[in-house]
DNA sequence: CGTTTTTGACCAGCGC
DNA sequence: GCGCTGGTCAAAAACG
């Protein structure tokens, strides 16, 4: 059941409203439209993103576990005038229940905290790691999209192993984890439970192996992405969610040329033309729809 | 019949 | 230590 109901709404919405304030557990989290809390690695970040557009919109994304990088003079004063007076999303974020969550400034130390089993107890029969292999925090990356439909379809399959409410929300979040065995990635979808045409995706991890030949020339999954080193420089302590947000986009911040705000869906369907056998992390990627969407939200100005 | 979803139980971390 | 919250497991159900 449930076709997909491509309900493709183009909405721009670049930092209109910048209290960002909730904090989701150790998550930033950002406002309504803005961002909330990221998570994943680029490959799949951009696969991912590749397909997302072609459901739904992204509105924004954030990204985190690398290294970072000091924007310094964010500002909050998000007041860049919203290119865009569509954005009817922020419209009614005015109040929209007048939640802004305790805007606590609390760090967020984007920390997974997975840790194994401690000590091993009588049971706990799956999971053998009990090395003292402690988890490691994969990086992730998550964005907000339009769309009507919770889960968006990306090139990779998954399988939802859980789901659980959010509180103080009405809408529940699903987790999914990649369906090849081989694959640690996992995935979380949200809806925004203050507006709710807006869901929140969450990868985490990193896809060992290709997307699978499942869609045929629907143009979702075209980017084998390998792009993008991960440096990994420690682990990030991001005081405000707005520094993390900055910080994701480092990856084409690099300067993307002139940070067009042109998003356009074709590009998905010309992407594929660089073939090379460069499939190494280094040299000048195709960022293809990252290029396009991403920036035009993070790059509202310029330092 | 294999796979995915559903769903409650379970577990780990944090705050009190 | 207890309770809350978030995340995962796993058995059964639902789906193809």
């Amino acid at each position: 059941m449930s076709d997909e109901n491509r309900n493709p709404s183009y909405y721009y919405d670049p930092f209109q409203s910048s209290h960002f304030s909730s904090t989701y557990n150790d998550h930033p989290y950002m406002s309504f439209t803005d961002c909330l809390h990221g998570s994943g690695d680029y490959n799949s970040l951009a696969t991912n993103f590749g397909l997302s557009p072609s459901t739904s919109e992204v509105l924004s994304s954030v990204e985190y576990g690398h290294q970072k990088h000091e924007m310094g003079g964010g500002s909050e004063s998000t007041n860049h005038n919203p290119a865009t007076p569509n954005s009817s999303i922020s419209s009614s974020s005015t109040e929209a229940g007048g939640e802004e969550d305790s805007s606590k400034g609390r760090r967020s130390e984007t920390q997974l905290k997975e840790s194994e089993d401690g000590g091993e107890s009588s049971k706990k029969q799956s999971k053998s790691k009990k090395k003292g292999e402690k988890r490691e925090k994969e990086p992730r990356f998550a964005f907000m999209t339009k769309s009507e439909v919770d889960h968006l379809e990306d090139g990779y399959r998954w399988r939802k192993y859980g789901q659980k409410a959010v509180k103080n929300s009405p809408y529940p979040r699903s987790y999914y984890r990649c369906t090849t065995q081989k694959c640690t990635v996992k995935k979380r979808v949200e809806r925004s439970f203050q507006d709710p045409s807006i869901v929140i995706t969450t990868y985490e991890g990193q896809h060992n192996h290709p997307i699978p030949a499942t869609l045929r020339g629907s143009g979702a999954g075209m980017f084998t992405t390998s792009m993008f080193a991960s440096p990994t420089t420690g682990v990030p302590g991001y005081n405000n969610p707005q520094e993390m947000m900055f910080q994701m986009p480092h990856m084409m911040t690099t300067n993307q040329a002139g940070t067009n705000f042109a998003y356009n869906p074709q590009t998905l369907t010309s992407t594929h033309h660089h073939h090379h056998h460069q499939q190494y992390n280094q040299g000048p990627p195709d960022y293809g729809l990252l290029q396009d969407i991403v920036p035009s939200m993070f790059f509202k100005q310029e330092p």
